[in-house]
DNA sequence: TCAAAAGTGTTTCCGTTACACCCATGG
DNA sequence: CCATGGGTGTAACGGAAACACTTTTGA
């Protein structure tokens, strides 16, 4: 059988390409719609999904092996990427019924025990613009695509728990650090922003405390008008002053009390 | 050689019942004579010092396995112990040079290879109780003692980073949640438990406001006087509330603003 | 001309910081 | 009896939250 084949050459590769045990898993959100997204993966052949991951080459840098997985299946280079947690409790495979999802996959007993043998798995959470990510699928998933926030279904592995655990990190984030930069587009509008914030933090904010807040960051520049499609009053446009921002970033004392 | 015999058998050990690629690093501190401190060994028959690491077994949850390396290097158990980072850089083995170490181990280049091959390592970081502490050296050491936070030579591996992380971490962690149950007596007093917190965060506090703050958090149950050897007016001696303690530390919200 | 959205500034509030006085104890 | 440290309360400050009016625009 083809796939079969193919399967065994590719734990081949891994074998002699990867480090062995250690492994990560990426919560990779998006924005759209006023909508919080994630991205899942959907195993061959089954209803079941989960989190994308990846894992290390023996050469490779953990931060490096993160950037090329999230490249991987969202094509997108230069996102903010960080680390949120390391997980390595042996029961976040308990969840997962091996052998019915390996039975659905084709696998056979020997190869299962290889491919999902327990592992600890270094989590990390991105933030990408939308429109610009076009998810891909790997060898193992026929279907890559986004989630409404509040929408996910239970999913393999201990994964529901690592993304709550992102999420909850990067609320916590937003409330220090700029977020943003890679999830807007290059021109935006104050409310569009503030939208972002809202739909990250799951409440509303204060129209004009937002704005003199943000701009107090001083990480923005305004443009001029905008009128496009919209009814109603023109919003200014913002860019987002890449310098500082990325000073901000560096820093990362710039919004703590 | 009864040393390299001993060390071959250990590394088989080692391969069999532990995980490869993975590890943990802790790094512990106490608190003494107005001081901070951090745990470090002293590799047999070298100058060089590191931080204590541990390796997990096939079956056992990483955090377990930071809780048993911790015991086997302090005899303490049920401590406050706080995963902060995962390191992962190749790199963090250039500032070691491997040769050098090994040979004055008496390491043959195989064992070497062996041994420090390149790990991913996740970092935990404890708060002990300086004076129960019982420092262990293993079998790679042949020292386990305390160096002040500020006299700590050039380490290791990049553990000099990883304690400035450690510290970094902890030093936030202080503003948000409560510290203190494993590193003071079972009762104490407020003067003790500022000097705790100042020690820890490298500065002077306000008497008053430290005070009215540290009440305010609830988790504290005032005793009676206490007179001991002390001149000067007797302080009032105080004890955690071990429920609200806990409660807090759960809900990990209740210092943010 | 009206409804809906955006631009802007002021007041209020609350938590943090700064600060002073009295009390107890051992030398 | 006094120097040193501990107990306690209040005033001042500053940042965050609450809040209102004017302007623009398409329908």
């Amino acid at each position: 059988m083809e796939y079969q084949k193919a399967l065994r050459q590719l734990i081949e590769e891994f074998k002699t390409n990867f480090m062995p045990s250690v492994s990560l898993d990426l919560a990779i959100f998006g924005f759209h719609d006023g909508q919080l997204k994630v991205l899942l993966l959907r195993w061959k052949g089954t209803d079941d999904w989960c989190l994308p991951g990846g894992r290390i080459r023996h050469e490779e840098n953990l931060e490096v092996a993160a950037y090329r997985s999230l490249q991987q299946r969202t094509g997108l280079r230069e996102i903010f990427l960080q680390q949120f947690h390391t997980f390595g409790d042996v029961m976040r495979y308990t969840n997962f019924s091996k052998q019915e999802t390996m039975a659905k996959l084709g696998l056979p007993e020997d190869i299962t025990e290889e491919l999902v043998s327990r592992d600890v798995s270094v989590g990390y959470y991105a933030l990408v613009e939308f429109a610009n990510a076009v998810p891909t699928p790997d060898f193992f998933t026929e279907e890559c695509r986004w989630w409404d926030i509040d929408q996910i279904p239970p999913l393999l592995f201990d994964h529901n728990d690592m993304i709550k655990l992102a999420l909850k990190t990067l609320r916590r984030q937003l409330s220090y650090q700029p977020i943003g930069y890679n999830l807007l587009p290059d021109k935006f509008t104050m409310p569009d922003i503030q939208q972002l914030y809202e739909t990250i933090l799951g409440q509303t904010l204060d129209r004009r405390n937002f704005q003199k807040r943000m701009l107090g960051y001083n990480i923005l520049e305004r443009l001029e008008e905008r009128k496009t499609g919209g009814a109603h009053k023109a919003p200014y446009l913002y860019r987002f002053d890449k310098e500082k921002y990325e000073k901000a970033l560096a820093e990362e004392i710039l919004f703590v009390g």
